[in-house]
DNA sequence: GATATTAATGCAATCGATTGCAAGGTCTTT
DNA sequence: AAAGACCTTGCAATCGATTGCATTAATATC
């Protein structure tokens, strides 16, 4: 306060240095030129200054910045924003399946988001985030145009969506959790499905099962691959692929009880094993086995797909595959970071586990 | 550049399209000033024009419109903020368990973020996302000073966590999902968490439990809550509070397991119900009750809280309380924005109910 | 001591949209 | 036909930080 007065004879007018006061007793918003007013430089050095640029002198640098940390001075990201052209922030978009309106699976949303946000954090990103139940249709124009975002992170690619394949041909750097489809078309990162399926049903033969149901909508890109796993490991073992025994199952505890009784009911009762494409359709399923006496494992093994929290304390436990969401979602922050330096990028994917649970072990 | 000098002869010339058309092709940006330009007006204008300001002629808003929509021209949100001085952002912090580093309750939190993703964009206001794990202490400078949000809504109270105290003495507009602690310290919503325990305990009573215990953590201020309710339906039905039931738990299923087990052993085994705060933590409880043969509901009934998806596929299937998540997501975000505006809010609580499923139906 | 280098800082334009105020035009009204 | 009222539109300042270029101060070189 004192210094401000002391500036009456120097450069800068009281009446100024009045103003200001009343304006920040007004807005109680502090701004670069106050600090600069100050620190009695110019705003374009104390720009400089708090940014540690070396052709600052060192002892200039200390002088702002302390000043601003004693007034708790923040750039104002907003101006900083307009002028540089860079947002420093990420869109996260999650898809929702449009039917249920329902998350593709909870808990492993949850964990991914998280570790997206703590990965951004760490770069000194901020997160944006929306899911497409009311999300607008152009993502390009509404987070790059607008410059609300740098880049876009896309969670689950669910069925073929257009709004993801348009983003191709646009300059939006963007990532999405999935599995590749086209070639080349957009990069994606996520876990070894057909892996995952193969280790899955793998395991199941290994434990004797010899009729092995699929649970699961195979329209999802994700499933369709997990269904090819499930393809692979009955051919290793010469075992015979049954269409028959395909189960349409959406991805809810829900449907894959009732698409389980019904399938029981009608088709033939000779399946001994299960792959759910996710806990909850594995749980579901569980349910009604569990209803009508049928023992699990023995009579019918079954496994699932994502390791979800519950899995390991319903009764019997769940054996499932196991993704690395936390690898996961470091690695689509890394990607993404590098796509919008310029850097040149490609899809990957995650190694998946099998986690054996009682509801396999015979 | 070129535009400048051809303006001189006439306000638009075709040439000054080609020059238009030059920059789109160095930044593929188009600024309101090239509508402007296209429409044959000044930049204020096609301003007022584009948010259909009617202090200008109909005939030139459409004017200016079309042409907007024609060259899929977006307002640049960053220099409109600067301008504005708002930002049409709201924060949302997700509070997570120091300890564990895992989410409060997963499924949950899932389903308010998205209900309040979804409300925000119905008001036209952008999300941004972050955890406690990684994000910065000051809130107050990193989102309101900066100018990076409007306000703020923070996701679980946690226990006593001194970075939500200090923000009630800020001008960040700001609101809790939690319970209210200090009377007008800041605005909380909720469920009514206490109702919830002593419907919960009232439900076990009437099933026939006399001595129940409590399976949760009440320095987390909602499981305070809950705990008063719990106490609050002993009194009722003359049943005596035994603090020796009160069992300290983590918000997960692994604690719910260990620290039922644990209590099994070295207390006295009179307990014929259960009562805990989480889904998570009775899924926990029940696993061990299943490993121990005894039997659920007849010897020990057991409720939890959230009702989680998952609680209906579990066997026995859990009893629980439901949280109305949607309403309170909607809530939220609508006394938020009141607060935005300077209108009068106050805490709330949100109601709940008994969901009865196998686990406590004797 | 004069000039060439280098170091440190300041000037002023810029990012793109918004808005108070002024100015021009049109239409009444008497 | 003059004067006032109103309707539209444009001018220019503004939001706050950043940065290319110019300028001044300090040091080195001969």
């Amino acid at each position: 306060m004192q210094s401000i007065v002391l500036l009456w004879f120097e450069r800068i007018t009281s009446s100024v240095n009045y103003v200001i006061i009343n304006d920040m007793n007004k807005k109680n918003l502090m701004t670069l030129a106050d600090i600069a007013k100050l620190a009695n430089v110019s705003t374009s050095t104390a720009s400089r200054a708090l940014r540690d640029n070396p052709v600052i002198k060192q002892a200039t640098r200390d002088l702002v910045q302390g000043i601003a940390k004693e007034h708790n001075f923040k750039v104002n990201v907003t101006a900083s924003k307009l002028r540089t052209q860079k947002t420093n922030t990420i869109a996260v978009v999650v898809m929702l399946e449009r039917k249920s309106g329902q998350v593709i699976s909870d808990p492993f949303l949850m964990e991914i988001l998280g570790t997206i946000a703590d990965e951004l954090t760490k770069f000194g990103y901020d997160m944006l985030l929306t899911t497409t139940k009311t999300a607008t249709h152009d993502w390009y124009s509404y987070y790059y145009e607008s410059k609300r975002a740098d880049g876009l992170i896309i969670i689950g690619q669910g069925e073929h969506d257009q709004r993801v394949e348009s983003l191709a041909n646009t300059k939006l750097p963007f990532v999405v959790w999935g599995t590749e489809i086209h070639e080349n078309s957009y990069t994606t990162i996520g876990s070894d499905n057909r892996k995952g399926g193969f280790l899955a049903v793998q395991h199941l033969i290994k434990q004797g099962c010899k009729r092995i149901a699929f649970l699961g909508d195979i329209n999802h890109n994700e499933v369709e691959q997990r269904w090819l796993g499930y393809q692979d490991a009955l051919k290793e073992a010469d075992l015979p692929i049954e269409h028959g025994l395909q189960i349409k199952t959406d991805f809810t505890s829900n449907d894959g009880y009732s698409k389980l009784r019904d399938h029981l009911l009608i088709e033939d009762q000779g399946i001994d094993g299960i792959f759910a494409v996710s806990d909850a359709i594995a749980l579901g399923a569980s349910k009604y086995l569990f209803e009508q006496n049928i023992d699990v494992p023995q009579k019918i093994a079954i496994i699932g797909f994502d390791d979800i929290a519950m899995s390991e304390f319903c009764s019997p436990s769940l054996s499932t595959i196991k993704q690395n969401t936390a690898a996961g979602g470091r690695l689509l922050v890394k990607i993404l970071l590098n796509k919008i330096n310029q850097q040149p990028v490609k899809s990957q994917l995650l190694d998946v586990e099998v986690v054996q649970r009682q509801s396999s072990s015979r």
